[in-house]
DNA sequence: CGTCCATGTCTAC
DNA sequence: TAGACCTGGACGG
């Protein structure tokens, strides 16, 4: 241990107290759920950087002492390095006529939730370039510093204390560290290279501005694209600084779902979501640093006109800003509380498939709601693409199509859920206009669970397990062409390059497969293959199954290409004479188009 | 009295 | 991917 004594307090300590925060308790509007009397600070980017910048006092003293008070250090022995590091100070005795400027602070920083401390070399007469002393911290927790004043008040957490030397008044002052819980940590360390490493193994600060927009794309670029989000948020080496206030904060202002994964969130989204992250982090900044009780607050540059306090929106609230009612679950994605609202979500919460096995306390209709979307449309109004609406205006005016329409309002007055939800029912046709398509996949009818189809058939919305004919479609594909795994079985990406992805029958009622078959969908879908065939050339039309294969009365075989196989379902994908498993239907295919002149289709699942 | 919860990370099956 | 590391306040019975 390092000897020391002097108790004087110098003036750039009492900056560093929590009496900023206490101060600001009476003006307390509570508004969360949590019922808490005392004031703690959340040591996230925000608040680690405040007490960093309280902290510069103490650049340009020098080191004394450092006693290891209670805790961890205590009864474990003392921090990493500590030894090693101690017999590098240099002694100091009071009083003394000419007083040594070594052991002197140098710099006092952080990077994220990491704070370090860099001194100058001290008594060292070697000169090896690697030598450099260095002092970390982290703050767990409930780590935090606070002066002498405040230590007295209550020094039941104080773990450890560093004595500091004035070299101009010859004071000398403490800091003490106090923490509750004691996750904190404190290490030694004599090797630059050290703390180089230490330093580089964190991601960039989300409060250093010269992290850029294009830095944070290319960061999540680089990652697994399946992984969660609220993960990689709280995963210090990609991002460093946020933490679970800041997390579940950005992603409810950003409107993204905590439960998805990277490859679900747009590129747009993902630029607000870095734009909220910086904002977040930097209003708590400037209300120098969130204390739960709250929000935290500020004096403005130009005097003290008024204070202003920043408000959490989401995180620990019972109503968000939105006035809609927060939504917690203790083990969120990344094993911590998240907090968050229903509108946030990309799909019910019900149907994700990781974590699946957690328990799921939302009730039947927030799921409902989510579907719907549909009032009171005409049906025909949800065919949008115009090509399409050309094609097919005679074929709405038709009597089977009334018919169909009667049909569907009775079972929506019934009060049954249809499938997909309104605006997807003709997503196949708008995502693939009549003269690009290229090849026509037949499917039966749409999928009949909650959230899972997205119109294109067989396809389904991002975050939904692929369903088993969807996952044999996908092996087939691997082994045919070569496709990576797919990491989603949303299959926009074939639509966009003229894969007319279209069930026989385009809805379904709730749970109840084929429903809404001989309702008058398979005319409508009749005249679709019909007018293919009669104005398009040299279509590949690839039909699984049974029902598919009834649409090949539309098609005239001199002038396109048909493919047969047996359905992708599991309960047919190898039986029959021509089953779907390695039929190489996907290859064919492509050979059928460039024969004709036509680009193939790129299968992978993007 | 007991149970749950808290801003964070590390490491051992 | 569970736990382990810790302490104590809020709340339930």
């Amino acid at each position: 241990m390092i000897l020391g004594f002097s108790r004087h307090v110098a003036s750039w300590s009492q900056t560093l107290t929590q009496s900023s925060f206490t101060q600001s308790m009476r003006l307390v509007r509570r508004r969360t759920s949590y019922h808490q009397s005392q004031i703690r600070m959340m040591p996230e980017g925000p608040e680690v950087r405040t007490l960093v910048d309280q902290l510069q006092g103490g650049v340009g003293k020098r080191l004394v002492n450092i006693q290891v008070l209670s805790g961890r250090y205590r009864q474990n022995g003392p921090p990493d390095g500590f030894v090693e590091f101690a017999s590098t100070i240099t002694r100091y005795v009071p009083g003394d006529d000419k007083v040594d400027h070594v052991d002197i602070i140098q710099e006092w920083n952080c990077k994220g939730k990491f704070i370090y401390i860099v001194l100058d070399d001290g008594k060292q007469v070697h000169h090896n370039p690697n030598f450099q002393r260095s002092i970390f911290i982290t703050l767990g927790m409930t780590g935090k510093f606070v002066a002498e004043k405040v230590h007295r008040q209550d020094s039941r957490f104080a773990r450890w204390s560093m004595e500091l030397l004035d070299l101009n008044t010859m004071k000398t002052s403490k800091i003490f560290y106090h923490d509750q819980r004691n996750f904190g940590t404190l290490k030694f360390c004599l090797k630059r290279a050290d703390l180089q490493e230490k330093l580089d193994s964190l991601g960039p600060d989300i409060l250093d501005s010269y992290i850029t927009e294009q830095m944070f794309l290319d960061i999540v670029a680089a990652q697994k694209q399946d992984l969660n989000i609220c993960k990689f948020l709280m995963n210090q080496t990609k991002i460093s600084g946020v933490g679970n206030y800041i997390l579940a904060e950005a992603l409810y202002r950003a409107m993204i779902d905590p439960f998805a994964s990277l490859h679900e969130i747009n590129e747009s989204r993902l630029k607000s979501l870095f734009r909220e992250i910086r904002t977040t982090a930097l209003q708590s900044y400037q209300a120098n640093g969130l204390t739960r009780q709250n929000g935290g607050q500020y004096n403005t540059m130009d005097g003290e006109q008024g204070r202003f306090s920043f408000e959490l929106q989401c995180y620990g609230r019972e109503t968000c800003a939105r006035g809609k009612p927060v939504l917690r679950e203790i083990n969120g994605p990344h094993d911590r509380t998240i907090w968050y609202t229903e509108d946030q979500l990309f799909m019910p919460r019900d149907l994700r498939v990781t974590g699946s096995a957690q328990s799921l306390q939302l009730d039947d209709s927030s799921s409902e709601q989510m579907e719907e979307t549909y009032v009171s449309f005409d049906l025909a109004d949800g065919l949008t693409e115009p090509s399409w609406r050309s094609v097919l205006e005679d074929t709405f005016e038709s009597e089977s199509f009334r018919a169909l329409k009667t049909f569907l309002e009775k079972e929506r007055r019934d009060g049954a859920t249809i499938y997909p939800p309104q605006q997807n029912i003709f997503s196949a046709l708008n995502s693939c206009p009549f003269d690009q398509v290229k090849v026509v996949i037949v499917g039966q009818d749409p999928y009949h669970g909650p959230g899972q189809g997205n119109g294109l058939a067989f396809s389904v919305r991002f975050g939904v397990q692929p369903p088993p004919s969807l996952q044999n479609i996908f092996r087939e594909a691997m082994s045919d062409v070569g496709i990576a795994q797919p990491l989603h079985g949303n299959l926009e990406c074939w639509a966009k390059q003229g894969v007319l992805l279209l069930n026989s029958v385009l809805t379904v009622r709730q749970g109840e497969a084929n429903s809404h078959a001989n309702k008058g969908w398979e005319d409508f879908t009749d005249v679709i293959i019909r007018r293919l065939n009669d104005d398009r050339e040299n279509l590949v039309f690839l039909l699984w199954g049974r029902p598919a294969a009834t649409k090949a009365k539309c098609v005239d075989e001199g002038r396109h290409h048909v493919i047969r196989t047996s359905h992708p379902s599991p309960l047919g994908a190898t039986k029959t004479n021509s089953p779907f498993l390695s039929s190489k239907c996907f290859s064919r295919c492509n050979e059928y188009l460039t024969f004709d002149g036509s680009a193939p289709i790129d299968w992978s699942v993007v």
